[in-house]
DNA sequence: CGTGGCCGGATTGGATCCAATATCCGGTGC
DNA sequence: GCACCGGATATTGGATCCAATCCGGCCACG
């Protein structure tokens, strides 16, 4: 098929993926009427799937977003697609231009190392506030998810997904909606780059011994602790993927 | 007229107003090819317009927004205005409900709380990061806002307008531009409410005073203390504000 | 030989039209 | 009298069509 191979077939499978500021879609599943009647709109699928895609890396950082390429490869017209496009630029995954079309952001290492720095502030918070009501069933799901991660067969996004979830947990106990979606936006601007840094593997065994760590101290409900660590983790992280980001671009350049 | 009365003539002037997501349209202005060509398109335009009108207050909270009576208050068709209400949706300014319609976010008083202290620890942080960077000029600018601020015969949107530039004005010194771009959009947020908060006119006074002891820390390049005055302000405003809005709603209702 | 203008294809932005869904209203049965 | 159920209307979501803009290559000209 001698169609463009931009984007073919990188849309499919995956998760829905957690979008931190689909107000619109997350509500009740809406269970009346008898039929559990689609209540996602096309844009909404539309959306989902382009942001999966994204995040989890089969649509790179510089990847141009064709709106008929993508119309269809999900075969719907270029109007759902364009409103997701806009939608995923305000989230920070996608970069617009008038009259150009859009790219998946591709973020500097100055810009990543920035966006970092604001995680730590922001998750530091978040599991200082979270950490006095993290409730039992939760530090099981973690302890799951850690095991899981033990598993040296598992492959890269499978890992990463996992260090998600884990990451994602501990977050809502602080009982701060808003500070959980601001966390979950910028930890989603980050995550095409870290699917993207292949060497990163090598750093599992650290980061689960961070994680083991980190579910300590959650165990104990030690709050600054738990805030240190995570503030730590993630500054190891980011030094790790910066590395990785400027050695593959000596001179970063911007789309 | 027998049109809505809802948002009639509720769009037109006043400033462009800062919008925190617009990388598309921030940029250079495009000087090459001899005259300015308009560079912003439809869309760009109507989105300008439609926030400004709800971060000044004309389009107020829980206001519907109707996407065929804004297409003809602003002479376009329905498209780039469905488009806008994506963006300020994920600006967090408008609610979207499938099939059935947008309206003006309207913050409960928990939330608005929420939202002040994440930006206390937004704000604080930027501005311990830019007082050693602060420029003269940009003093400057600041003890020209605050003065004019002084005039009792200001209004209250005059009076807010430059209230914001005030603030404003110190964090770009700190030199994380997404910081600041991450606090523009969380004040955005409060601002409507800010805005229809009439009584806080009583608060000038006091919010001035706190203004000179802001300004007086920048100038001595104090971030410790330029950090904790701002943390200190907002929440002293936050207070004011929340009593004032959870008085006009003892029981919250969202939209 | 290099440079600038011009034209054609490709792609996005905007408008119009049609379909789907929610709301509102009245009617009907219990 | 009240709850439930349809139909009419209004409003949004999606598709298609046209216009505006950008990019590439080609050609004329200095």
């Amino acid at each position: 098929m001698p169609d463009r191979p931009a984007v073919t077939a990188a849309i499919s499978p995956g998760a829905p993926a957690a979008a931190p500021g689909d107000r619109s879609a997350g509500g009740a599943p809406r269970r009346l009427g008898g039929r559990s009647v689609p209540r996602h709109t096309l844009q909404t699928l539309v959306t989902a799937r382009l942001r999966e895609a994204i995040l989890s890396g089969r649509l790179t950082p510089g990847a141009r977003l064709q709106q008929d390429d993508l119309a269809r490869e999900l075969g719907v017209s270029r109007m759902p697609i364009r409103e997701a496009l806009r939608v995923l630029h305000s989230e920070g995954l996608a970069e617009l231009q008038p009259h150009r079309g859009a790219v998946v952001t591709n973020l500097t290492p100055e810009e990543i190392e920035e966006v970092f720095e604001i995680r730590a502030m922001l998750e530091a918070r978040a599991a200082a506030l979270a950490a006095p009501h993290v409730r039992d069933a939760t530090l099981e799901r973690m302890r799951g998810l850690c095991d899981e991660m033990e598993n040296p067969g598992l492959d890269d996004a499978g890992w990463l997904a996992r260090n998600h979830a884990f990451h994602t947990l501990i977050y809502p106990a602080s009982g701060w909606p808003r500070l959980c979606a601001l966390i979950e936006a910028q930890r989603n601007v980050t995550r095409p780059h870290l699917a993207a840094a292949t060497t990163l593997t090598a750093r599992r065994p650290g980061a689960q011994r961070e994680h083991r760590r980190l579910l300590d101290a959650a165990a104990r409900r030690d709050g600054p602790r738990l805030a240190a660590l995570t503030e730590e983790h993630l500054r190891t992280t980011a030094r790790r993927l910066i590395a990785y980001v400027a050695g593959r671009r000596p001179a970063a350049r911007r789309a």
